[in-house]
DNA sequence: TCCATGACATCAA
DNA sequence: ATTGATGCCATGG
């Protein structure tokens, strides 16, 4: 069914998510990979829209590739400094130096 | 099935 | 940096 497989999505991105270490970020087209999904980078910004409704995920760690935050989301600035992370603006993070790495 | 939308990604000026 | 165009694909009407 249609519904089960929404779910998935969500389950996979969330799942992702979730996975990111503090003091770092992750970028949509990231994540979307990271899932086996790399074209769906809309999808997860979708479903981080609602991360808040399905439970408690970081998805304040989660930015475009141009590191640019959410809009519309300001806290999101705060919840990043927060956790340690240098903002270049009030709506841009440091990818060079924040972008999730998981091999180094 | 077609059309519009979207917390995106890339590339070209 | 900004704008425009193109791709990509799930979702909803």
């Amino acid at each position: 069914m249609k519904r089960v497989l929404e779910e998935n999505l969500i389950y996979e991105i969330l799942s992702v998510v979730e996975e990111i270490p503090k003091g770092s970020v992750a970028t949509y087209g990231q994540i979307a990979r990271l899932i086996g999904r790399d074209k769906n980078a809309r999808l997860v910004g979708k479903v981080l829209s609602m991360a808040e409704y399905y439970g408690e995920y970081p998805c304040h760690r989660v930015v475009n590739h141009a590191g640019r935050l959410a809009p519309g989301w300001i806290e999101q600035g705060d919840l990043l400094r927060n956790e340690g992370i240098p903002l270049k603006d009030e709506t841009h993070v440091d990818l060079k130096k924040c972008q999730w790495q998981f091999c180094l």
